[in-house]
DNA sequence: ACCATGTTCTGAACCGTTACGGTTTGTTCA
DNA sequence: TGAACAAACCGTAACGGTTCAGAACATGGT
């Protein structure tokens, strides 16, 4: 495990084929294409590599003669800290990277702060194609990558002109999610939901804020809820919705608790994710309400940590998802025409929701 | 956002340059040293740059050139699942991502299945440096890194001769744990721990087999636990330990399920990471184990759920771990002597530990 | 003895950029 | 009027490889 000796200047493909005697090429092919020499030739080129400490080709020049980089780059202009936290989030990365190591190709977390407009790195990015994760619709760094001649792919994101895609079902789901909770006899709802646009507003959302959201995934999972109550003859601006900008189970505590306190009569709490549907599930904890006898609550992606807390929660593939961007990408290429990929969901039922109190008042009323 | 069109050929600097009559330099100057040429023509350059659909200068050349990649590697031979699915090394992820995100740096996951031998991608990943986190002691990946002439650091492992490493004092850390659960009285102790070495072992791990482990952290807190119990007049032979290769809850279940199937009368369960303290508590509620009157549960990692559940464990900063390492590998390069980075690690006290049954009869008896 | 066929190795042309050390032009000031 | 100097731009030489079309030499078949 001893470290090699540095000579004074990096050895170099070059000055190992001078060392050798042979030329360059020859060093290159014992490398990348071993029938290409003798194999004691081979032999001897590899020792003396060795005994002048040098690892191999430099992959960046490599890089730039084969046109291949070797890596995707993951665009995630979301606070870092969300795309970590949030376990679906996770997921998806988990099966990007599967997909890159599968292929045998880096996975570069490309940095970029919300609301920073320097897309340099963006630019900077070594990289072979993107896949751009929940960022806003209308963000710098995604039109940076767009301008990058490679391919992008993005996910959870309404598709951009001819552009590759994958993501769920959104609207689909929550209509399900929305009709499970209707026909337990819900009528007066509460919605927590995730930031909606890049200005933090830990607050109740305006109707228009809502249809504003930079955010496609939480705009389209609003615009469903809504469609839904008012099928059933819910008027949607009677509906609180609550909206927090960080992603904590304690945000959705807080949200929960601001909701409550100012909608006491509520019957159920729909959650846009598992995180915030935890956090509501503490606050009722914490309030002495039991649930579902006197709440309802639901969430949204079907993270481990739910199942085990028996939400009840839409889940969604998230490891699919990533998988099935970095499979898209990483087969781009030849290909023309564009693809989009939407992905199954389930409703799960739990233990989190149930008739409302109300309901079953009624029933026994006269 | 209409994407620029794409010429037969991608434009490049030199071909920009003869568009517009002047030289390499001056449009390199142009996108990389503004002062060094007129605004006017800076915005010529730039306005026909977008009109040829030239992004801005390749960032692979450029990255030969200045020999800077602007990206640092990760390097997980582990299954990448387990990186992912663990909230511990989630948050040693994240940390490094921020720290990389302070600097402008991307952040490169290499690819690198365990047991495969192909360490190709090491040396394909064009990084300025390596961060090596959780792998076991001899793996060829990390011989790999060390090979190239970039720095590297690495995490919660051992030091190795001259290389910078944080992590933190993992023995002193279970020996309060350890202390803390022979404080309360528990004498027949059993443990959970992951995986030991690369080959599958799902069974009761010999004390060979756990002296001799490749994960330097499992290890090191069975050391640590075997001290301080031997300490207290328990002979260490007597301890039953399971370990399980895969890291989910489950996992954690079925260990604890093994365990006290063979060892019922154990009172107290120690495992060396939240999640599978997680299980355990999972399968003592299915056996109708009151946790801590009938059975004491203790994890490690201090994750958000563990929190939440209430467990005894340790909390160690995770995610300064991976600032400090990300910190520690840029801020390389003009520093001679290597850095160890020690971090502080917190036991924190929860509902699931307390005196064994056993120790309360005593109380009670004669 | 000759040609066809391998095998093994080489020379030179790129890949797209930036570093370095200029040259040219225009302005200022004694 | 011309020396001094800054601003604006340029030419060349890397950076460290891969690739392709051959050259040189040996082998085998006819």
């Amino acid at each position: 495990m001893n470290r090699p000796m540095r000579s004074r200047r990096q050895a170099t493909l070059a000055s190992l084929a001078a060392e050798l005697g042979v030329s360059r090429t020859t060093v290159s092919n014992a490398y990348n294409r071993p029938d290409q020499l003798s194999p004691e030739l081979r032999k001897r080129v590899l020792e003396t590599a060795k005994r002048l400490g040098y690892a191999g080709p430099d992959p960046v020049a490599r890089s730039l003669r084969t046109r291949k980089a070797g890596a995707v780059g993951l665009l995630l202009t979301e606070n870092l800290s969300y795309a970590f936290r949030d376990p679906a989030a996770v997921g998806v990365l988990e099966g990007l990277a599967l997909a890159c190591e599968d292929a045998g190709v880096g996975l570069t977390l490309v940095p970029g702060s919300p609301g920073n407009e320097d897309v340099a790195a963006v630019h900077r990015a070594g990289v072979d194609g993107f896949v751009v994760y929940s960022v806003p619709d209308d963000d710098p760094h995604l039109e940076a990558a767009l301008q990058r001649p490679v391919p992008t792919v993005i996910v959870d994101q309404p598709q951009l002109d001819g552009m590759d895609r994958v993501g769920p079902d959104d609207e689909a789901a929550t209509v399900d999610l929305a009709n499970h909770v209707v026909g337990l006899g819900h009528r007066q709802v509460g919605v927590l939901c995730m930031r909606l646009s890049s200005d933090r507003n830990d607050d109740f959302a305006s109707l228009y804020r809502q249809q504003d959201a930079h955010y496609h995934v939480q705009r389209a999972r609003l615009a469903a809820l809504q469609r839904t109550f008012e099928a059933a003859g819910v008027s949607w601006e009677s509906v609180p919705v609550v909206e927090r900008f960080d992603h904590h189970v304690d945000d959705g505590a807080s949200a929960a608790r601001q909701l409550l306190d100012k909608h006491p009569r509520v019957t159920a709490l729909i959650c846009t994710s598992d995180i915030l549907a935890l956090g509501a599930l503490a606050e009722a904890g914490r309030r002495g309400l039991r649930v579902p006898a006197d709440l309802t609550i639901t969430g949204f992606d079907g993270i481990g940590e739910a199942t085990r807390a028996g939400l009840t929660t839409v889940h969604q593939p998230v490891l699919e998802k990533g998988k099935a961007a970095g499979k898209l990408l990483l087969g781009a290429g030849d290909r023309v025409a564009s693809k989009v990929i939407t992905l199954p969901t389930e409703l799960r039922v739990g233990t989190t929701s149930g008739p409302p109190r109300t309901a079953e008042q009624h029933w026994f009323g006269p």
